[in-house]
DNA sequence: CGTAGTGTCTATAGCGACTATAGAGTCAAG
DNA sequence: CTTGACTCTATAGTCGCTATAGACACTACG
């Protein structure tokens, strides 16, 4: 029961080019080799595969991936880490929620300033241009990507 | 009333790096110069930057952040565009949140599967071992970052 | 006058987790 | 023998910065 990239892509649901990505990050094993160097993978990479695509569901990094398969692969210290880590994450997914939930406020009362109608210039880019009211966002130190938040939303040096 | 580029940096709490990246990429004028060649920022700069920055803020992009300085600019077209932007990064915000919300119920699920004291093998790496009981999030599309999905939070091809 | 310390300049590379592209080789079916 | 699907490697691009290197400018102090 050999598969081939593709096939594995298939069963674990995903990107053949990620695959590859993964084995050059030292998360997947090298797999054997056919005549003509395509890769071939055995059930074991599948789980293992599975592992790593569920833990990234779970908003887990590679480096912390790394680490959760090094332990699974040779499993001698205690876990506890592994409690502390999905702690961290929980705490980091809430921080998240909350800077979240207060950005969506501000967007809500963005919305509100501006009709669309332009008789009189758009309010959505008087209010971007005269500031928030509200005096927690005016020092909000929020690495925002597109995605919101990343680093929380924590007052800086007021 | 001319500031170079560290004092810009300070008023508006950006970066004197991401200043010259935002002038790179085409959101910030290209300042006169001193004779040193050291660039020199007058009120509307420090406007502008403080503008780009707000809306930073507001999780928008550098191309949605273009796009509503050429309006300001040049405010000749109707702006319901820009409710409609406002609207997709609520809508946007909202996926979000309700991804972390399930994501975070699955932490918790996760945390509880272990104590800590690997007697027996971690609960946590054997729950991650054999998949999540939800049926929603075994097809779950997520191109989690660490910081958790960007692209929702919906099934797949089942 | 020299020098130390700070600020500024440009250019380039790195981050994370992929994604996309180019150009070549492999294989089965028609 | 060609078509098409699959695979290979290597490299560059994505986004919004951040970091580094090496050089130049300016001020204060001795």
């Amino acid at each position: 029961m050999s598969l081939r990239i593709g096939e594995l892509a298939k069963v674990t649901g995903c990107q053949v080019v990620t695959i590859r990505y993964y084995e050059k990050e030292g998360l997947l094993h090298r797999p054997e080799r056919t005549n003509a160097n395509y890769r071939l993978y055995g059930e074991e990479d599948v789980e293992r595969l599975k592992f790593i695509r569920r833990c990234r569901l779970h908003g887990m990094n590679l480096a912390e991936i790394r680490d959760l398969l090094a332990f699974k692969d040779n499993p001698t210290v205690s876990c506890a880490w592994i409690n502390d880590l999905v702690e961290r994450h929980i705490a980091d997914v809430e921080a998240q929620i909350a800077s979240l939930e207060h950005l969506k406020t501000h967007l809500e009362a963005l919305r509100r300033t501006c009709d669309g109608e332009n008789h009189q210039g758009c309010g959505i880019i008087d209010s971007l241009d005269h500031g928030t009211p509200c005096p927690y966002c005016e020092t909000w130190d929020c690495r925002a990507a597109g995605s919101a938040s990343r680093s929380g939303h924590t007052p800086k040096d007021s």
